[in-house]
DNA sequence: GCTTGCTGTCATACGTATGTAATATTCCTT
DNA sequence: AAGGAATATTACATACGTATGACAGCAAGC
Protein backbone atom coordinates (compact mmCIF):
# COMPACT_ATOMS: atom_id res chain seq x y z
CA UNK A 1 0.00 0.00 0.00
CA UNK A 2 2.92 2.37 0.88
CA UNK A 3 4.42 3.90 -2.24
CA UNK A 4 1.88 5.16 -4.01
CA UNK A 5 2.22 8.51 -5.74
CA UNK A 6 0.06 11.68 -4.59
CA UNK A 7 -0.62 14.14 -6.46
CA UNK A 8 -1.46 17.55 -4.13
CA UNK A 9 -2.54 20.79 -5.34
CA UNK A 10 -3.18 23.05 -3.05
CA UNK A 11 -2.28 27.10 -2.91
CA UNK A 12 -1.81 27.75 0.29
CA UNK A 13 2.00 26.94 1.12
CA UNK A 14 1.60 26.28 4.84
CA UNK A 15 -1.05 23.53 4.46
CA UNK A 16 0.67 22.37 1.29
CA UNK A 17 3.48 21.64 3.20
CA UNK A 18 2.10 20.15 6.46
CA UNK A 19 0.05 17.74 4.15
CA UNK A 20 2.48 16.48 2.03
CA UNK A 21 4.97 16.05 5.46
CA UNK A 22 2.40 13.85 7.13
CA UNK A 23 1.89 12.12 3.60
CA UNK A 24 5.08 11.44 3.32
CA UNK A 25 5.56 10.31 6.60
CA UNK A 26 3.00 7.67 6.33
CA UNK A 27 4.56 6.42 3.15
CA UNK A 28 3.64 8.08 0.26
CA UNK A 29 5.70 9.67 -2.63
CA UNK A 30 3.85 13.38 -2.91
CA UNK A 31 4.24 15.65 -5.93
CA UNK A 32 3.42 19.32 -5.29
CA UNK A 33 1.68 21.69 -7.15
CA UNK A 34 0.40 25.22 -6.64
CA UNK A 35 -2.15 25.27 -9.28
CA UNK A 36 -4.19 24.05 -12.22
CA UNK A 37 -0.94 24.72 -14.59
CA UNK A 38 1.75 23.06 -12.17
CA UNK A 39 -0.73 20.04 -11.67
CA UNK A 40 -1.09 19.58 -15.56
CA UNK A 41 2.47 19.85 -16.07
CA UNK A 42 3.30 17.11 -13.31
CA UNK A 43 0.25 14.99 -14.85
CA UNK A 44 2.79 14.75 -18.01
CA UNK A 45 5.30 13.03 -15.89
CA UNK A 46 2.91 9.68 -15.34
CA UNK A 47 0.09 9.79 -13.44
CA UNK A 48 -0.33 9.39 -9.90
CA UNK A 49 -2.46 7.04 -7.81
CA UNK A 50 -4.83 9.74 -6.42
CA UNK A 51 -4.89 13.07 -6.70
CA UNK A 52 -5.34 15.48 -3.83
CA UNK A 53 -7.13 18.75 -4.60
CA UNK A 54 -8.31 22.19 -3.24
CA UNK A 55 -11.59 23.13 -4.12
CA UNK A 56 -10.46 26.85 -4.39
CA UNK A 57 -7.81 27.71 -6.83
CA UNK A 58 -6.59 30.62 -8.17
CA UNK A 59 -7.70 30.87 -11.52
CA UNK A 60 -8.96 27.06 -12.93
CA UNK A 61 -10.73 26.01 -9.74
CA UNK A 62 -10.14 22.69 -8.22
CA UNK A 63 -13.98 21.67 -8.81
CA UNK A 64 -13.13 22.68 -12.43
CA UNK A 65 -10.15 20.77 -12.89
CA UNK A 66 -11.65 17.54 -11.10
CA UNK A 67 -14.19 17.72 -13.68
CA UNK A 68 -11.47 18.25 -16.47
CA UNK A 69 -9.35 15.04 -15.06
CA UNK A 70 -12.72 12.75 -15.18
CA UNK A 71 -13.28 14.09 -18.97
CA UNK A 72 -9.81 13.86 -20.24
CA UNK A 73 -9.27 9.51 -21.04
CA UNK A 74 -5.69 10.25 -20.03
CA UNK A 75 -6.27 11.05 -16.38
CA UNK A 76 -10.13 9.68 -16.56
CA UNK A 77 -9.07 6.39 -13.72
CA UNK A 78 -7.10 8.39 -11.78
CA UNK A 79 -9.45 8.78 -7.95
CA UNK A 80 -10.07 12.50 -6.62
CA UNK A 81 -10.28 14.02 -3.62
CA UNK A 82 -11.11 17.01 -2.47
CA UNK A 83 -10.18 19.62 0.16
CA UNK A 84 -12.95 22.11 1.46
CA UNK A 85 -13.03 24.48 4.40
CA UNK A 86 -15.92 23.89 6.02
CA UNK A 87 -17.78 26.93 4.92
CA UNK A 88 -17.90 25.27 1.42
CA UNK A 89 -19.38 22.07 2.96
CA UNK A 90 -22.97 23.04 0.87
CA UNK A 91 -21.14 22.37 -2.46
CA UNK A 92 -19.53 19.08 -1.11
CA UNK A 93 -22.69 17.73 -3.70
CA UNK A 94 -20.97 19.66 -6.96
CA UNK A 95 -17.69 18.24 -5.58
CA UNK A 96 -18.88 15.02 -5.88
CA UNK A 97 -21.04 15.59 -9.19
CA UNK A 98 -17.94 17.02 -10.15
CA UNK A 99 -16.57 13.33 -10.35
CA UNK A 100 -14.80 13.72 -6.75
CA UNK A 101 -14.50 10.11 -5.11
CA UNK A 102 -14.06 11.27 -1.41
CA UNK A 103 -13.80 14.82 0.04
CA UNK A 104 -12.33 15.64 3.67
CA UNK A 105 -12.91 19.20 5.43
CA UNK A 106 -10.52 21.33 6.09
CA UNK A 107 -9.01 21.61 9.08
CA UNK A 108 -8.02 17.60 8.94
CA UNK A 109 -6.48 15.61 10.94
CA UNK A 110 -3.66 13.37 9.14
CA UNK A 111 -4.77 10.66 10.45
CA UNK A 112 -8.10 11.27 9.17
CA UNK A 113 -6.41 11.94 5.52
CA UNK A 114 -4.31 9.05 5.42
CA UNK A 115 -7.55 6.37 6.01
CA UNK A 116 -9.33 8.49 3.37
CA UNK A 117 -6.69 8.26 1.07
CA UNK A 118 -6.11 4.39 1.76
CA UNK A 119 -10.03 3.53 1.40
CA UNK A 120 -10.54 5.46 -1.84
CA UNK A 121 -6.96 3.99 -3.52
CA UNK A 122 -7.68 0.53 -2.33
CA UNK A 123 -11.16 0.81 -3.71
CA UNK A 124 -10.04 2.46 -7.19
CA UNK A 125 -6.93 -0.18 -7.19
CA UNK A 126 -5.58 1.18 -10.71
CA UNK A 127 -4.07 -1.24 -13.09
CA UNK A 128 -0.81 -1.28 -12.97
CA UNK A 129 0.83 0.80 -15.48
CA UNK A 130 2.16 -1.52 -18.23
CA UNK A 131 3.92 1.32 -20.36
CA UNK A 132 4.08 -0.36 -23.75
CA UNK A 133 2.44 -3.45 -24.69
CA UNK A 134 3.44 -5.64 -27.61
CA UNK A 135 1.73 -8.74 -28.91
CA UNK A 136 3.01 -10.08 -32.26
CA UNK A 137 3.15 -6.39 -33.75
CA UNK A 138 0.10 -4.77 -32.48
CA UNK A 139 1.98 -2.23 -30.11
CA UNK A 140 -0.12 -0.45 -27.65
CA UNK A 141 1.90 2.58 -25.77
CA UNK A 142 -0.17 3.82 -22.89
CA UNK A 143 2.17 7.34 -22.48
CA UNK A 144 1.49 8.23 -25.56
CA UNK A 145 -1.39 6.62 -26.16
CA UNK A 146 -0.95 5.67 -28.97
CA UNK A 147 -1.87 2.25 -30.69
CA UNK A 148 -0.03 1.26 -34.25
CA UNK A 149 -0.17 -2.61 -36.04
CA UNK A 150 3.22 -3.16 -37.37
CA UNK A 151 4.03 0.77 -37.45
CA UNK A 152 0.95 2.02 -39.03
CA UNK A 153 -0.76 3.91 -36.53
CA UNK A 154 -4.77 2.43 -35.79
CA UNK A 155 -7.41 5.49 -34.94
CA UNK A 156 -9.73 4.19 -32.34
CA UNK A 157 -12.23 5.62 -29.53
CA UNK A 158 -11.23 6.08 -25.86
CA UNK A 159 -13.38 3.31 -24.86
CA UNK A 160 -11.84 1.00 -27.43
CA UNK A 161 -8.47 1.98 -26.61
CA UNK A 162 -9.02 0.88 -22.76
CA UNK A 163 -10.89 -1.90 -23.62
CA UNK A 164 -7.84 -2.75 -25.93
CA UNK A 165 -5.35 -1.79 -23.01
CA UNK A 166 -7.46 -4.64 -20.65
CA UNK A 167 -7.28 -6.88 -23.15
CA UNK A 168 -3.78 -6.40 -24.18
CA UNK A 169 -2.72 -6.60 -20.42
CA UNK A 170 -5.15 -9.61 -20.10
CA UNK A 171 -4.62 -11.99 -22.45
CA UNK A 172 -5.22 -15.95 -23.46
CA UNK A 173 -8.35 -15.14 -21.17
CA UNK A 174 -12.45 -15.17 -21.30
CA UNK A 175 -14.03 -12.07 -19.80
CA UNK A 176 -17.55 -11.97 -19.46
CA UNK A 177 -19.43 -8.65 -20.47
CA UNK A 178 -20.32 -7.77 -16.85
CA UNK A 179 -16.30 -8.25 -15.85
CA UNK A 180 -15.70 -5.81 -18.86
CA UNK A 181 -17.73 -3.65 -18.13
CA UNK A 182 -16.17 -3.78 -14.06
CA UNK A 183 -12.69 -3.21 -15.39
CA UNK A 184 -13.16 -0.86 -18.55
CA UNK A 185 -15.96 1.47 -17.92
CA UNK A 186 -14.92 1.18 -14.22
CA UNK A 187 -16.88 3.32 -12.11
CA UNK A 188 -20.49 4.43 -11.46
CA UNK A 189 -21.99 4.51 -14.85
CA UNK A 190 -24.98 1.93 -15.67
CA UNK A 191 -24.28 0.46 -18.94
CA UNK A 192 -26.17 -2.31 -20.76
CA UNK A 193 -24.36 -5.68 -21.05
CA UNK A 194 -25.46 -5.47 -24.81
CA UNK A 195 -23.37 -2.29 -25.40
CA UNK A 196 -20.10 -3.87 -24.83
CA UNK A 197 -20.80 -6.31 -27.84
CA UNK A 198 -21.04 -2.47 -29.86
CA UNK A 199 -17.96 -1.98 -28.69
CA UNK A 200 -15.86 -5.11 -29.35
CA UNK A 201 -17.24 -4.26 -32.97
CA UNK A 202 -15.79 -0.80 -33.40
CA UNK A 203 -12.37 -1.77 -31.87
CA UNK A 204 -12.31 -4.96 -34.32
CA UNK A 205 -13.03 -2.37 -37.05
CA UNK A 206 -10.39 -0.58 -35.96
CA UNK A 207 -7.92 -3.78 -36.19
CA UNK A 208 -9.56 -5.55 -39.01
CA UNK A 209 -7.58 -3.76 -41.60
CA UNK A 210 -4.27 -5.00 -40.42
CA UNK A 211 -6.07 -8.42 -39.48
CA UNK A 212 -5.27 -8.40 -35.75
CA UNK A 213 -9.15 -8.66 -35.29
CA UNK A 214 -8.69 -12.26 -35.00
CA UNK A 215 -7.03 -11.58 -31.82
CA UNK A 216 -10.43 -10.25 -30.27
CA UNK A 217 -12.54 -13.93 -30.03
CA UNK A 218 -15.75 -14.44 -29.12
CA UNK A 219 -16.69 -17.36 -26.34
CA UNK A 220 -20.93 -17.72 -26.63
CA UNK A 221 -21.93 -18.22 -23.69
CA UNK A 222 -18.69 -16.65 -21.53
CA UNK A 223 -17.76 -13.07 -22.86
CA UNK A 224 -14.61 -12.26 -25.24
CA UNK A 225 -10.73 -13.00 -25.15
CA UNK A 226 -7.73 -11.60 -26.50
CA UNK A 227 -5.62 -14.17 -27.78
CA UNK A 228 -2.76 -13.65 -30.27
CA UNK A 229 -3.16 -17.34 -30.79
CA UNK A 230 -5.20 -18.71 -33.73
CA UNK B 1 -25.07 -16.93 -10.38
CA UNK B 2 -29.01 -17.81 -9.23
CA UNK B 3 -30.27 -18.87 -6.58
CA UNK B 4 -28.45 -16.64 -4.57
CA UNK B 5 -30.05 -15.30 -1.34
CA UNK B 6 -30.50 -11.52 -0.35
CA UNK B 7 -31.70 -9.74 2.56
CA UNK B 8 -33.81 -6.88 1.74
CA UNK B 9 -33.70 -4.36 4.65
CA UNK B 10 -36.89 -1.28 3.61
CA UNK B 11 -39.80 -0.02 5.69
CA UNK B 12 -41.56 0.94 2.93
CA UNK B 13 -44.12 -1.81 2.37
CA UNK B 14 -44.64 -0.91 -1.43
CA UNK B 15 -40.95 -0.36 -2.50
CA UNK B 16 -40.06 -3.57 -0.61
CA UNK B 17 -42.80 -5.72 -2.38
CA UNK B 18 -41.82 -4.32 -5.93
CA UNK B 19 -38.34 -4.68 -4.94
CA UNK B 20 -38.19 -8.30 -3.91
CA UNK B 21 -40.20 -8.93 -7.13
CA UNK B 22 -38.54 -7.94 -9.62
CA UNK B 23 -35.52 -9.79 -8.05
CA UNK B 24 -37.25 -12.89 -7.45
CA UNK B 25 -38.15 -12.80 -10.90
CA UNK B 26 -34.39 -12.49 -11.60
CA UNK B 27 -33.90 -15.56 -9.74
CA UNK B 28 -32.63 -14.22 -6.65
CA UNK B 29 -34.42 -15.73 -3.33
CA UNK B 30 -35.66 -12.95 -1.20
CA UNK B 31 -35.45 -12.74 2.70
CA UNK B 32 -37.87 -9.04 3.45
CA UNK B 33 -37.39 -7.43 6.58
CA UNK B 34 -38.78 -4.32 7.56
CA UNK B 35 -36.75 -2.64 10.35
CA UNK B 36 -33.05 -3.76 11.93
CA UNK B 37 -34.74 -6.10 14.81
CA UNK B 38 -36.14 -8.44 11.60
CA UNK B 39 -32.97 -8.06 9.59
CA UNK B 40 -31.06 -9.52 12.28
CA UNK B 41 -33.65 -12.06 13.58
CA UNK B 42 -33.60 -13.11 9.50
CA UNK B 43 -29.57 -13.06 9.95
CA UNK B 44 -29.80 -15.32 12.51
CA UNK B 45 -31.35 -18.01 9.79
CA UNK B 46 -28.10 -18.51 8.34
CA UNK B 47 -26.38 -15.81 5.92
CA UNK B 48 -27.49 -14.64 2.70
CA UNK B 49 -25.28 -13.94 -0.20
CA UNK B 50 -26.30 -9.67 -0.17
CA UNK B 51 -27.53 -7.04 1.82
CA UNK B 52 -29.70 -4.62 0.19
CA UNK B 53 -30.15 -2.05 2.63
CA UNK B 54 -32.43 0.80 2.86
CA UNK B 55 -30.65 4.27 3.98
CA UNK B 56 -33.61 5.18 5.81
CA UNK B 57 -34.99 2.87 8.39
CA UNK B 58 -37.10 3.71 11.60
CA UNK B 59 -35.01 2.99 14.72
CA UNK B 60 -31.86 1.97 13.92
CA UNK B 61 -30.67 3.91 10.70
CA UNK B 62 -29.24 1.55 7.76
CA UNK B 63 -25.99 3.47 7.52
CA UNK B 64 -25.63 2.21 11.41
CA UNK B 65 -26.93 -1.67 10.37
CA UNK B 66 -24.90 -1.82 7.74
CA UNK B 67 -21.40 -0.72 10.45
CA UNK B 68 -22.95 -3.36 12.64
CA UNK B 69 -22.85 -5.86 9.97
CA UNK B 70 -19.00 -4.98 9.08
CA UNK B 71 -17.70 -5.09 12.92
CA UNK B 72 -19.76 -8.54 13.31
CA UNK B 73 -17.47 -11.06 12.42
CA UNK B 74 -19.99 -13.28 11.78
CA UNK B 75 -21.53 -10.73 8.95
CA UNK B 76 -17.93 -9.13 8.01
CA UNK B 77 -17.64 -10.51 4.57
CA UNK B 78 -21.84 -10.14 3.56
CA UNK B 79 -21.53 -7.41 0.75
CA UNK B 80 -24.12 -4.80 1.16
CA UNK B 81 -25.81 -2.61 -1.45
CA UNK B 82 -27.18 1.10 0.24
CA UNK B 83 -30.52 2.22 -1.30
CA UNK B 84 -30.85 5.80 -0.96
CA UNK B 85 -32.59 8.62 -2.09
CA UNK B 86 -31.54 11.40 -4.50
CA UNK B 87 -31.91 13.74 -1.89
CA UNK B 88 -29.72 11.83 -0.08
CA UNK B 89 -26.99 11.18 -2.39
CA UNK B 90 -24.19 13.82 -1.11
CA UNK B 91 -24.13 11.03 2.36
CA UNK B 92 -22.73 8.75 -0.11
CA UNK B 93 -19.54 9.18 0.99
CA UNK B 94 -20.77 7.95 4.41
CA UNK B 95 -22.43 5.21 3.13
CA UNK B 96 -19.68 3.87 1.46
CA UNK B 97 -17.62 4.74 4.49
CA UNK B 98 -19.93 2.63 6.39
CA UNK B 99 -18.90 -0.54 4.55
CA UNK B 100 -21.11 -0.42 1.51
CA UNK B 101 -20.02 -1.83 -1.57
CA UNK B 102 -21.62 -0.11 -3.56
CA UNK B 103 -25.04 2.42 -3.75
CA UNK B 104 -28.28 2.75 -5.63
CA UNK B 105 -30.22 6.12 -5.69
CA UNK B 106 -34.08 5.44 -5.58
CA UNK B 107 -36.05 5.37 -7.98
CA UNK B 108 -34.19 2.74 -9.62
CA UNK B 109 -34.83 0.32 -12.43
CA UNK B 110 -34.79 -3.33 -11.64
CA UNK B 111 -32.77 -4.29 -14.38
CA UNK B 112 -30.05 -1.85 -13.00
CA UNK B 113 -30.40 -2.80 -9.38
CA UNK B 114 -30.03 -6.57 -10.62
CA UNK B 115 -26.83 -5.63 -12.92
CA UNK B 116 -25.40 -4.07 -9.49
CA UNK B 117 -26.01 -6.99 -7.71
CA UNK B 118 -24.40 -9.66 -10.11
CA UNK B 119 -21.48 -7.33 -9.65
CA UNK B 120 -21.34 -6.94 -5.85
CA UNK B 121 -22.08 -10.54 -5.92
CA UNK B 122 -19.42 -11.76 -8.35
CA UNK B 123 -16.69 -9.50 -7.19
CA UNK B 124 -17.41 -11.36 -3.42
CA UNK B 125 -17.16 -14.57 -4.68
CA UNK B 126 -14.88 -14.82 -6.69
CA UNK B 127 -14.78 -18.27 -8.97
CA UNK B 128 -13.04 -20.95 -7.42
CA UNK B 129 -10.13 -20.56 -9.78
CA UNK B 130 -9.56 -24.10 -11.32
CA UNK B 131 -6.42 -23.23 -13.69
CA UNK B 132 -5.46 -25.56 -16.26
CA UNK B 133 -6.74 -29.08 -15.96
CA UNK B 134 -4.40 -31.60 -18.45
CA UNK B 135 -5.21 -34.98 -18.30
CA UNK B 136 -2.30 -36.92 -20.72
CA UNK B 137 -2.27 -33.63 -23.17
CA UNK B 138 -5.67 -33.69 -23.01
CA UNK B 139 -5.71 -29.93 -21.51
CA UNK B 140 -8.54 -27.88 -20.51
CA UNK B 141 -8.10 -24.45 -19.86
CA UNK B 142 -10.93 -22.49 -17.75
CA UNK B 143 -9.10 -19.01 -17.61
CA UNK B 144 -8.51 -18.77 -21.56
CA UNK B 145 -11.82 -21.12 -22.20
CA UNK B 146 -10.40 -23.24 -24.37
CA UNK B 147 -9.13 -27.26 -24.87
CA UNK B 148 -6.66 -28.81 -26.65
CA UNK B 149 -5.32 -32.04 -27.28
CA UNK B 150 -1.72 -32.44 -27.72
CA UNK B 151 -1.74 -28.52 -28.42
CA UNK B 152 -4.10 -28.59 -30.93
CA UNK B 153 -6.87 -26.49 -30.33
CA UNK B 154 -10.37 -28.33 -30.34
CA UNK B 155 -14.15 -26.93 -31.02
CA UNK B 156 -16.71 -28.12 -28.94
CA UNK B 157 -20.22 -25.73 -27.76
CA UNK B 158 -20.87 -24.72 -24.06
CA UNK B 159 -22.67 -27.20 -22.59
CA UNK B 160 -19.92 -29.84 -24.07
CA UNK B 161 -17.49 -28.12 -22.50
CA UNK B 162 -19.10 -27.88 -19.45
CA UNK B 163 -19.66 -31.25 -19.37
CA UNK B 164 -16.28 -32.60 -19.59
CA UNK B 165 -14.67 -29.83 -17.14
CA UNK B 166 -17.17 -31.26 -15.10
CA UNK B 167 -15.28 -35.06 -16.07
CA UNK B 168 -11.95 -33.83 -15.65
CA UNK B 169 -12.76 -32.29 -12.61
CA UNK B 170 -14.04 -35.55 -11.15
CA UNK B 171 -12.55 -38.23 -12.80
CA UNK B 172 -12.53 -42.23 -12.37
CA UNK B 173 -16.37 -42.14 -11.22
CA UNK B 174 -19.79 -42.74 -12.54
CA UNK B 175 -22.18 -40.10 -12.73
CA UNK B 176 -26.09 -40.84 -14.21
CA UNK B 177 -27.60 -38.83 -16.62
CA UNK B 178 -29.55 -37.36 -13.74
CA UNK B 179 -26.63 -36.47 -11.77
CA UNK B 180 -24.87 -34.81 -14.62
CA UNK B 181 -28.12 -32.91 -15.35
CA UNK B 182 -27.90 -31.30 -11.97
CA UNK B 183 -24.02 -30.29 -12.01
CA UNK B 184 -23.97 -29.21 -15.59
CA UNK B 185 -26.81 -28.06 -16.16
CA UNK B 186 -28.44 -24.41 -14.57
CA UNK B 187 -30.49 -25.89 -11.95
CA UNK B 188 -34.23 -25.70 -13.15
CA UNK B 189 -34.17 -26.53 -16.16
CA UNK B 190 -36.15 -29.57 -17.40
CA UNK B 191 -34.82 -31.62 -18.98
CA UNK B 192 -34.88 -35.15 -20.41
CA UNK B 193 -32.41 -37.44 -19.21
CA UNK B 194 -32.15 -38.81 -23.08
CA UNK B 195 -30.22 -35.45 -23.97
CA UNK B 196 -27.15 -36.08 -22.04
CA UNK B 197 -27.02 -39.14 -24.58
CA UNK B 198 -26.55 -36.41 -27.23
CA UNK B 199 -24.03 -34.16 -25.40
CA UNK B 200 -21.97 -37.36 -24.52
CA UNK B 201 -21.93 -38.36 -28.04
CA UNK B 202 -20.88 -34.36 -29.38
CA UNK B 203 -18.67 -34.50 -27.04
CA UNK B 204 -16.73 -37.78 -27.80
CA UNK B 205 -17.21 -36.59 -31.44
CA UNK B 206 -15.46 -33.21 -30.85
CA UNK B 207 -12.70 -35.34 -29.08
CA UNK B 208 -12.91 -38.02 -31.22
CA UNK B 209 -10.40 -36.94 -33.81
CA UNK B 210 -7.35 -36.85 -31.35
CA UNK B 211 -8.55 -40.43 -30.16
CA UNK B 212 -9.49 -38.83 -26.61
CA UNK B 213 -13.39 -39.91 -27.10
CA UNK B 214 -12.43 -43.00 -25.31
CA UNK B 215 -12.11 -41.16 -22.07
CA UNK B 216 -16.00 -40.73 -22.19
CA UNK B 217 -16.69 -44.36 -20.91
CA UNK B 218 -20.54 -45.69 -21.03
CA UNK B 219 -21.33 -48.05 -17.63
CA UNK B 220 -24.48 -49.58 -18.86
CA UNK B 221 -27.04 -49.11 -16.37
CA UNK B 222 -25.31 -46.48 -14.25
CA UNK B 223 -24.33 -43.17 -16.72
CA UNK B 224 -20.81 -42.31 -17.88
CA UNK B 225 -17.53 -42.44 -16.52
CA UNK B 226 -14.28 -39.56 -17.69
CA UNK B 227 -11.00 -42.02 -17.38
CA UNK B 228 -7.86 -41.66 -18.76
CA UNK B 229 -7.13 -45.72 -18.27
CA UNK B 230 -7.86 -48.31 -20.43
C1' DG C 1 -24.27 29.20 -33.69
C1' DC C 2 -22.40 24.75 -36.48
C1' DT C 3 -19.74 20.57 -37.11
C1' DT C 4 -17.44 16.56 -35.62
C1' DG C 5 -16.56 12.63 -32.99
C1' DC C 6 -17.90 9.49 -29.23
C1' DT C 7 -21.18 6.95 -26.54
C1' DG C 8 -24.95 4.01 -25.41
C1' DT C 9 -29.16 1.86 -26.99
C1' DC C 10 -32.11 -0.27 -30.14
C1' DA C 11 -33.92 -3.19 -34.07
C1' DT C 12 -32.81 -6.51 -37.00
C1' DA C 13 -30.13 -10.15 -39.12
C1' DC C 14 -27.51 -14.10 -38.55
C1' DG C 15 -25.51 -18.20 -37.06
C1' DT C 16 -25.09 -21.76 -33.81
C1' DA C 17 -26.38 -24.46 -29.77
C1' DT C 18 -29.95 -27.01 -27.71
C1' DG C 19 -33.45 -30.37 -26.64
C1' DT C 20 -36.40 -33.82 -28.42
C1' DA C 21 -38.11 -37.34 -31.27
C1' DA C 22 -37.22 -40.90 -34.51
C1' DT C 23 -34.33 -44.52 -35.84
C1' DA C 24 -30.34 -47.55 -35.50
C1' DT C 25 -27.25 -50.17 -32.87
C1' DT C 26 -25.35 -52.63 -29.04
C1' DC C 27 -25.62 -55.29 -25.03
C1' DC C 28 -27.52 -58.44 -21.80
C1' DT C 29 -30.72 -62.06 -20.46
C1' DT C 30 -33.00 -66.11 -21.17
C1' DA D 1 -30.46 -67.10 -31.06
C1' DA D 2 -34.15 -64.08 -30.00
C1' DG D 3 -36.21 -60.61 -27.42
C1' DG D 4 -36.03 -56.70 -24.81
C1' DA D 5 -33.74 -52.91 -22.75
C1' DA D 6 -30.31 -49.53 -22.76
C1' DT D 7 -27.49 -46.65 -25.45
C1' DA D 8 -25.89 -44.45 -29.99
C1' DT D 9 -26.76 -41.71 -33.72
C1' DT D 10 -29.06 -38.76 -36.83
C1' DA D 11 -32.22 -35.20 -38.07
C1' DC D 12 -34.63 -31.12 -37.20
C1' DA D 13 -37.30 -27.05 -35.28
C1' DT D 14 -36.61 -23.71 -32.21
C1' DA D 15 -34.49 -20.76 -28.91
C1' DC D 16 -30.71 -18.25 -27.82
C1' DG D 17 -26.59 -15.44 -28.10
C1' DT D 18 -24.00 -12.56 -31.02
C1' DA D 19 -23.10 -9.27 -34.98
C1' DT D 20 -24.16 -5.29 -37.23
C1' DG D 21 -25.89 -0.92 -38.80
C1' DA D 22 -28.53 3.07 -37.62
C1' DC D 23 -29.79 6.58 -34.51
C1' DA D 24 -30.14 10.22 -30.87
C1' DG D 25 -27.91 12.60 -27.22
C1' DC D 26 -23.80 14.94 -25.80
C1' DA D 27 -19.61 17.27 -25.33
C1' DA D 28 -15.64 19.51 -27.51
C1' DG D 29 -13.76 22.39 -30.80
C1' DC D 30 -14.20 25.56 -34.45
Amino acid sequence: MTGKKILLVEDEAAIREMTAMALERAGFAVIEAEDAQQAERALSDGLPDLILLDWMLPGTSGIELARRFRRDEYTYGVPIIMLTARSEEDDRIRGLDSGADDYVTKPFSPRELIARIKAVIRRASPEPDKGVLDIKGLVLDTHSHRVSANGKVLEMGPTEFRLLQFFMAHPERVYSRSQLLDMVWSRGSFVEERTVDVHIRRLRKALESDGFDGFIQTVRGAGYRFSAQV
